[in-house]
DNA sequence: GTCTATAGAGCGATAGAC
DNA sequence: GTCTATCGCTCTATAGAC
């Protein structure tokens, strides 16, 4: 358990080893590690981390079972890479358009940082051909998951940029207190994760009509639902 | 390690062998049964289904492996059997809260209704001395797992309240579309759900100051939060 | 009803040949 | 770097004694 998470982290022989992509470069031959981390995205998305095997996942990835280890250590080492190369990413595109927000206006639209902070996370996982759009499951997955574990690695990879995102809304919010401003971003990531847990409880209520995969529409109707939410009154304090 | 951690605790030989039970009404001498229920419901909200074994669950609750089997068939006959007992109080408790909004006012209002829907989810659970807490964790849990047999567990137990509600919202905001209270009813789950998660990111997000779990204050801001989200103007909508 | 014992498979991790 | 083979353990489910 405890043993080395990382054993060797750049695998890769030399730098140029074989440069022929030719006309196909959707599937550019990835490398084991890559394998790996494709189908464990994929998997602990859909059973989580405890519903899958390494067996399940070296098999499905062509890869022998052994080679987890060598690459990535252990099982959690695996996740961990795999977050720490999906999260980052995110958290700084989050960081980049939160920057754009600012620089546009002094006091910038409250929909324009939502919109910073959900789309990229609702978004940035989906453009690589395959393995994509599983991540944004298996964060919903992990967010709901009391493993101290987990926890570190999302906190790792969230904390600080989610941080000057409440904090950007505070600016923009000064009647608010704090606090409420807390809560109100609390029930933002409720509805992100939701959306992105894609759970099909929405589907089975509306006979299919509303689907949380379509990520526009979901965006669409997410931000102005949020904004009006957090320019509702002020709550007054209940006390302890 | 794996020796028989516990030969004989509750006997339980005959019916009325010990009826003493004095001035601690708080612990009625739980049935195996009950034993069984009460540990699994907390052991597969903490580390979910596929993260506990039968054996973690017998050894917990003091009772033999086999005994599970024998009274609930299976691993997914016990989670069944747990959903069956706790989900319906809850359904029922917010249909009657509605009903009695409905009774009120032929228009009742949104916040009232928001309040029946949520309430019972968030705290109907904890009244139990144990176990109760965990059952509100486990929803969460369940809620973001993609698995087709909680799936059909989850729908079986609260597709016909929840849709009742739906219409209910539909019915106070008539200058809504159906898809926008659709979505908007979407938004509530996610806030709902990841309340009942406490999943920690909000603690540690704000160093502590939020709790989640302090459910009395979650639904004093979820509400107005939620209304206001409601209440803002129907989305223009998106053709495909 | 409660127990022991075990089947039969899968688990994560590792040693060591090549 | 990749492989086979395996260790030691856990898994769910069941057969059958009491």
């Amino acid at each position: 358990m405890g043993k080395a998470a990382a054993l060797k982290v750049a695998g890769g022989k030399s730098a140029s080893a074989k440069r022929r992509p030719r006309a196909t470069p959707a599937r550019p031959a990835l490398s084991v590690r890559e394998r790996i981390l494709e189908v464990a995205e994929r998997m602990f998305a859909e059973h989580g981390m405890s519903g899958v095997g390494l067996r399940a996942i070296t098999t499905e990835a062509n890869v022998n079972l052994a080679s987890i280890a060598y690459h990535f250590g252990s099982k959690d080492g695996l996740l961990e890479e795999l977050f720490a190369q999906r999260a980052a990413p995110i958290a700084q595109e989050r960081l980049r358009l939160l920057a754009e927000c600012k620089a546009a206006s002094a006091k910038p639209k409250l929909e324009d940082i939502l919109d910073a902070f959900l789309r990229p996370a609702l978004t940035l996982g989906v453009q690589p051909q395959f393995g994509g759009p599983a991540f944004v499951k298996l964060r919903a997955r992990l967010a709901t998951e009391p493993a101290a574990t987990t926890r570190k690695i999302l906190s790792k990879a969230f904390d600080h940029s989610s941080r000057k995102f409440i904090d950007a809304i505070a600016e923009v919010l000064p009647q608010l207190q704090r606090a409420d401003v807390e809560w109100r971003f609390y029930f933002v990531l409720g509805a992100m994760f939701y959306t992105m847990a894609d759970s099909g409880r929405i589907q089975a209520l509306t006979n299919g009509r509303i689907d949380p995969g379509d990520v526009k529409r979901a965006l669409h109707h997410m931000i102005p639902f949020l904004v009006a939410g957090f320019r509702s009154p002020p709550v007054a304090s209940l006390h302890p």
